[in-house]
RNA sequence: GGCAAUGUAGCUCAGUUGGUUAGAGCAUCGCAUUCAUAAUGCGAGGGUCGCAGGUUCGAAUCCCGCCAUUGCCA
């Protein structure tokens, strides 16, 4: 190992335990796993390390529900989560769990440093209390009607339909989602963790340490004032009990980048590595994290900040990235885009998606789309019709003539350089995270050698009497070049790299090799190495995806709270109020977004003879162009309503609990306009 | 509601500090070719760079407004 040798800890978030691994979540383990064979290949010195998230309420929540212990229901996810983890090739050095021996101390020793050191306050707050369940609920656990749109089943922090914001205790008709009770309010202690101390040497850290695109959102938060952090929960919750304060508990996001220590720590203690070479204030060693832009507060700002309060080191880097969308929108379970690593793995091998992504991921915190067709199209010709057709269309010349043996010579030594040329131009993007760059460079070096063997034309030499040496010349080149190519493409695609490893019949692909050609150098038989992605696969994964959670769906709404009790039926009417309610069968001849109204959607619907203009608040769960031409209910002699758009002549009609998860009515086929619904 | 990022050919994306006729890959079409997992090579068509203003000799690039998409608001 060269002197140069970097010492560099590279974290992925913390999956949370109480659920399975999605497409969502392997954009970032791929993205770290494909920068950490990187380091690796080039001899640094690399560790990998990981942990499930296995605190808080929602897992408490969920291990209650069925009817198993927290611990039970954390173990089984961990096993769940490290057996998708490896098939998709994600080479954890270690994984682990914050609910670890480890975590206990460092939460603790942390927490006492920050505390010693008067950063840590303590208030009373007033929360909402389920008086069934005995507990205190988080504001997504309390839900009811928003105190000003007045719209039902609004979660307790802000309302899907209007966007107010608000705080639990302001919902109207509020319950429980825990139980269905109704929430009392009730005072607590809680500790809090001072942020604001340590602004002046955040805003320094922030200022060399994130990206450019994540210092405008810090900046942000710095100009809106540092706020406290509350970093403790009463009893019950499932996580540390605080060391001077008993039935109060750690929040989870106080002990979850701690588990990244913790997991390191579990780690050197098996390897008899150093763990405070890493961690000692001036260490010298390198320390990323990963993350999804959603948690950059966290990391930016909580981190750095409780890392410094303790006495630590703090992170040479935190690397955000965007989200997977699916076909141009967030993933959805309705759509059946909501993809679960074991889903794809049921059709699709990893490294499809792996070079997918690689394909498109850049530096910066764009999302990432995934577009179906264009996974498999992009797939299938830069992988199977560029880079491997190369050793296929070569390995039948050097086998069948030439008893397996490369040239002793390279035929085409500018060609070849040119390949090496590339090769610190390659690294420097897969260092800075450049992979949708590197990716071209490689794929363009592929295309170079594809043209080459066109030009070469062995099949023709093969067929001309005395040009045997040209023929195994030009192959060798051929060979040469898909050697060049795997070992670029090494970090992405672990398996195929290993294949064809076998192939060449050499031990690795240490990238100071990479140089050096093959010269009279015996390859093995040529197998295809990868296969084409069938369309037919790619569907199947969406339909499995839509019946999974066509299944869960199920399996929730038995366990959960009842549609009917969350809402009860309304007093009996008589018909004649009934007969009041004038409903038509409407076409939606028009349907568009309104300017500066987040929720609505401007329609008109004609009943035939008349058409109206309805505002309705269905955006987040509709797209206009798919509503133009379909058939709807409304309610037709509803008084006209005047709002800051316009004004709505009617309504139409429409179910569920908001979001995404909001259905209209439309009428079996049949039906016209105007028709009274009766 | 506030803030941030994004919006470029049918699709997925490049476009460095503003500077000739806006690029690539895939898809489409034509030609060549058969060594290769119906792969490859050569060539062609295709864009008022989200919309509307402004600055400038000159804007995809800078400024303002608007629209849309995604995320965050501890």
């Amino acid at each position: 190992m060269s002197d140069n040798q970097r010492k560099i800890l590279v974290t992925s978030a913390l999956p949370y335990a109480n659920g399975a691994i999605h497409l969502g979540h392997l954009l970032e383990y791929i993205q770290t796993d494909i920068w950490v064979r990187f380091q690796k290949q080039r001899g640094h010195n690399c560790t990998y390390v990981c942990a499930d998230d296995a605190h808080g309420t929602p897992i408490m929540l969920k291990a209650d529900q069925m009817g198993i212990t927290p611990q039970a229901l954390i173990d089984q996810t961990s096993e769940e989560h490290q057996r998708d983890f490896s098939k998709f090739l994600i080479g954890f050095d270690n994984f682990y769990s914050t609910h670890s021996d480890e975590n206990r101390d460092f939460s603790a020793m942390i927490y006492t440093a920050l505390r010693d050191k008067g950063h840590i306050d303590k208030k009373t707050i007033t929360q909402a209390y389920d008086p069934e369940k005995e507990m205190f609920l988080p504001d997504r656990f309390v839900k009811g009607d928003c105190p000003k749109c007045d719209a039902k089943d609004q979660y307790g922090d802000n309302c899907e339909k209007c966007g107010a914001t608000y705080s639990p205790v302001e919902l109207k008709n509020a319950y429980s989602a825990v139980s269905g009770a109704k929430p009392v309010e009730k005072e607590s202690e809680h500790y809090f963790f001072k942020l604001g101390d340590f602004e002046n040497f955040l805003r320094d850290w922030v200022d060399n340490h994130v990206q450019e695109q994540m210092k405008n959102k810090l900046n942000e938060w710095f100009d809106a004032g540092l706020q406290n952090w509350d970093i403790s929960r009463d009893a019950p919750y499932w996580g540390f009990e605080i060391p001077d304060a008993p039935g109060k508990y750690f929040y989870v996001w106080l002990d979850a980048p701690i588990g990244y220590m913790a997991s390191f720590k579990n780690w050197c203690d098996k390897h008899q590595v150093d763990f405070d070479e890493y961690w000692n204030k001036d260490s010298q060693t390198e320390l990323y994290h990963f993350i999804g832009k959603d948690i950059a507060y966290f990391h930016s700002l909580f981190w750095p900040a409780m890392l410094e309060g303790a006495g630590l080191r703090k992170p040479s880097g935190v690397f955000c990235h965007g989200f997977v969308t699916v076909e141009g929108q967030k993933m959805s379970k309705s759509r059946g885009t909501f993809i679960m690593a074991e889903t794809y793995l049921n059709h699709l091998r990893p490294e499809y998606l792996r070079y997918y992504f690689a394909a498109k991921l850049g530096s910066g915190i764009d999302d990432i789309d995934l577009n179906l067709e264009d996974f498999r199209l992009r797939v299938n010709a830069d992988l199977v019709n560029k880079v491997i057709n190369i050793a296929s269309r070569c390995a039948g010349f050097i086998n069948k003539k030439f008893d397996g043996v490369l040239s002793s010579e390279i035929a085409e030594p500018e060609l070849f350089q040119s390949a090496i040329s590339k090769s610190e131009l390659i690294a420097e993007l897969y260092e800075t995270r450049e992979y949708s760059k590197a990716m071209r460079e490689i794929m363009h070096i592929a295309d170079q050698a594809n043209q080459y063997i066109d030009t070469a034309e062995p099949w023709v030499l093969a067929k001309q009497e005395g040009s045997e040496k040209a023929v195994q010349d030009c192959c060798s080149m051929g060979i040469n070049l898909f050697k060049i190519i795997c070992a670029y493409l090494a970090p992405v695609l672990p398996d195929v790299a290993k294949d064809a490893q076998a192939f060449l019949n050499l031990d690795d692909f240490a990238w100071q090799e990479i140089s050096k050609p093959l010269l009279s150098h015996k390859i093995n038989k040529f197998k295809p190495l990868m296969q084409r992605v069938e369309e037919d696969k790619v569907n199947a994964i969406v339909e499995e995806t839509k019946q999974n959670l066509a299944a869960l769906e199920e399996a929730t709404a038995k366990a959960s709270v009842s549609e009917l009790q969350q809402e009860p039926i309304a007093e009996t009417i008589e018909f004649a109020d009934f007969a009041k309610v004038d409903l038509r069968v409407a076409e939606i001849v028009n349907a568009e977004h309104v300017k500066k109204a987040n929720k609505l959607l401007r329609l008109t619907l004609s009943l035939g003879d008349e058409t109206r203009n309805v505002f309705a608040g269905i955006k987040s769960a509709y797209k206009p162009e798919d509503l133009i031409g379909k058939h709807t209910i409304m309610v037709a002699n509803l008084a006209t309503r005047t709002m800051k758009f316009g004004d709505s002549e009617g309504m139409v009609l429409a179910a569920g609990p908001g979001g995404e998860d909001l259905w209209i009515l439309e009428p079996h086929q049949g039906a016209k306009a105007g028709m009274r619904v009766k």
